[in-house]
DNA sequence: TAGATTGTTAATCGATTAACAATC
DNA sequence: TAGATTGTTAATCGATTAACAATC
């Protein structure tokens, strides 16, 4: 729970990894782990586990391991998902309603509020029990509910100018779909960007790295 | 083009960001970058790109930089973006169709060939020009047609049983959404996750870790 | 030629791994 | 107590940054 210094981003973007796993692991009715168990169970090192751990003080106990319960909790802590965040959507196209229909924001720590869009025909309609608004009601929106995070699925060329309108209302955080980078750092507002085609390329250069080697071992 | 050793996993991850911000500056009209501009507009050091472009030989010009034209060529061929590949898409949900309507697929080096589901309703429809065909038929297809990638776009469970079966049947590489860890790296098929739970995870962490450095700083 | 900027080697920094004493 | 496994320090490894000679 404490953060001593600075915790590395190396770390911190391991910890939902930890998460999913530790969640997996009481699911098949494990009461407790070793880090030896589990480095071997997501392909790291025991070491590195403890060390990652020890980062936020550490919660096993020598001679038995971590127990499942309480690491699920403090990685819970850690991360902020019982914090009641909220989150806010904008632009109800095909992707940001397979999100409202499918993806389950509270176990990722949000209670998603609503969602925006610009087209009348969409207004008013509910994706996955979540209501679209007109954007016109938008700013008045933030200012009543004061939601956290605004998720941006909306086209990308649109994102910088409304990125920064969203910040100056008071938005904390952005999840970006857009494909645009916003250049928010500086004021202190995280971004998560969702590249996805940056994540295909990578897989496009992978495949033929992997190709490569296989025309070597011939 | 040529890889000398192994280029490390850190300066492949960059790569779709070089050519994103390559292909931006093409499009502002600009002819050549030095990399003390290309560092300041990507918020990376000079150092670390021309490090990084020297991995696969180096390709610019002492005294003058790196011309534009030839950089977005340079970097497109060493991801393999020309080389044609083929993908399908398995599972025309709601983010399958998201994908299939907007998604620019050959952007990223891929032709899209067509998608697959088990839902009758959906059989013979067309979602941004691409037909979903009955997941009875994908055995044969693949067969046929030998496509490189699947886009696994289906429900989490089904994911590791159907993956390793599109490995046993010659698919080279996955771009997983299912949220599953796939483990298949030992059989030499690159698997891309995109963890959107990963990623809105991180994204409330650190909210958290920015609230908490702001009430420091009062 | 003089100025600019690369390619490349060396120095620094940070993250991962190994080792082991502490302790349940 | 003996065995197991952590927390933590030290050693290693890799990636980033700095420096500078090469050269356009």
């Amino acid at each position: 729970m404490e953060r001593k210094q600075e915790v590395s981003k190396a770390v911190i973007q391991r910890l939902p990894r930890y998460y999913r796993n530790i969640c997996e692991l009481k699911a098949e009715g494990e009461q407790r782990i070793s880090s030896k168990a589990l480095a071997e169970r997501m392909g790291l090192t025991a070491s590195q586990i403890r060390q990652d751990f020890n980062c936020f003080g550490g919660f096993g106990q020598q001679g038995y391991g971590y127990n499942i319960d309480k690491l699920q909790e403090e990685l819970g802590a850690i991360m902020g998902l019982r914090t009641g965040r909220t989150a806010i959507l904008l632009g109800a196209g095909n992707l940001g309603r397979a999100l409202l229909n499918n993806f389950n924001f509270s176990a990722s720590g949000f209670e998603l509020l609503c969602a925006f869009d610009a087209n009348p025909q969409l207004i008013g309609q509910r994706f996955g029990g979540h209501e679209v608004r007109s954007a016109d009601t938008l700013v008045e929106f933030i200012e009543c509910n004061k939601p956290d995070v605004a998720v941006l699925t909306i086209p990308r060329g649109d994102a910088p100018r409304i990125a920064r309108g969203l910040v100056e209302r008071g938005i904390r955080g952005l999840w970006n779909f857009t494909g645009e980078d916003l250049h928010l750092e500086g004021l202190g507002v995280p971004v998560e960007n969702v590249h996805l085609s940056d994540s295909l390329m990578t897989l496009c250069h992978l495949v033929g790295a992997a190709d490569e080697k296989r025309e070597q071992n011939l």
